[in-house]
DNA sequence: TATATTTGCATCGTGAACGATATAAAAACA
DNA sequence: TGTTTTTATATCGTTCACGATGCAAATATA
């Protein structure tokens, strides 16, 4: 069989299933907290800069706001945030977070130590992390102006 | 603000971007074949390995049945493969290519050989991707150790 | 100013992921 | 052999992702 089909040479899929695994490893540090990890990398965003309208949040994460705007709703269901309509430009809507979205930060601060040591093994080390954050951000760049240029023809 | 929770010191962000955008890269390979990026992987293991119960594709993927189940039930209905019920053992539903997905093999070589050259960058390239595979494998490794620990207890 | 285009967000439909749970067959054990 | 436990798969509900599309507000252009 040809051998570029095989499993263990796809980079996609090692990325793929290493995503999936380390939000698993996330999973039971988030849902003590009612979250998901979508929800909490938009919380991380807010944390960040509070106040901002769907398309900024949505770009910070390269995701589409089709995939936000439900995201923010159930988040504003459970009282984390407010969705209210921009002054300036009535089309946006602007993410604040509530009292409970803001005491959320110091409630979970255990969450990225805890998920800092789950990582640690023989080739992810506080040393070689800097290499592997800058090949993966190369490596995303890359594919944004790949994707970009994909869909602009 | 905590340093920790800043989205640019995630490696679970990164990999979940890299991982969402190299898939939205295969989009348009994939879909010319009518195929998902996932029912591409379990053909994969099967043009590797035809025949095969329903649980050896899902531990190859590192998936649970209940996400391959309805995923090969998708691919059986576009006639791609069979599921048929084990000999031997009642209970196991063994997976099989047809005549249809067997022939995708030979049309899809470009796909492998096009992402390949999609993803070269600065820090991605034929020298530096073994390191990254061992990279990434390690890191999974330990992450599959770790959530099959955290379940057992 | 009237019209065309762009922008920001939302809705809809489909296909994953995955936790929880169900069910029947097989295996282990009493 | 009869009973318990394990195993293989499936079903269900919820939450992403994301392509396609709709709509109203803002902006650009005629």
């Amino acid at each position: 069989m040809d051998e570029r089909f095989k499993l263990d040479n796809q980079l996609c899929f090692r990325l793929y299933t290493a995503s999936r695994l380390l939000t698993q490893a996330y999973h039971p540090l988030l849902s003590e907290h009612g979250l998901t990890y979508p929800q909490y990398l938009v919380l991380m965003v807010l944390w960040e800069q509070d106040a901002q309208p769907v398309n900024d949040i949505a770009k910070r994460l390269l995701l589409e706001t089709n995939t936000v705007t439900p995201l923010l709703k159930r988040m504003e269901a459970e009282g984390i945030l407010t969705r209210t309509q921009g002054k300036k430009d009535a089309r946006q809507m602007i993410v604040k977070l509530t009292k409970k979205g803001r005491e959320l930060e110091q409630k979970m601060t255990a969450v990225p130590e805890t998920v800092g040591r789950a990582v640690l093994c023989k080739r992810v080390t506080p040393e070689t992390v800097p290499g592997l954050f800058e090949t993966l951000d190369d490596l995303i760049s890359q594919l944004v102006a790949e994707n970009d240029r994909r869909r602009n023809v």
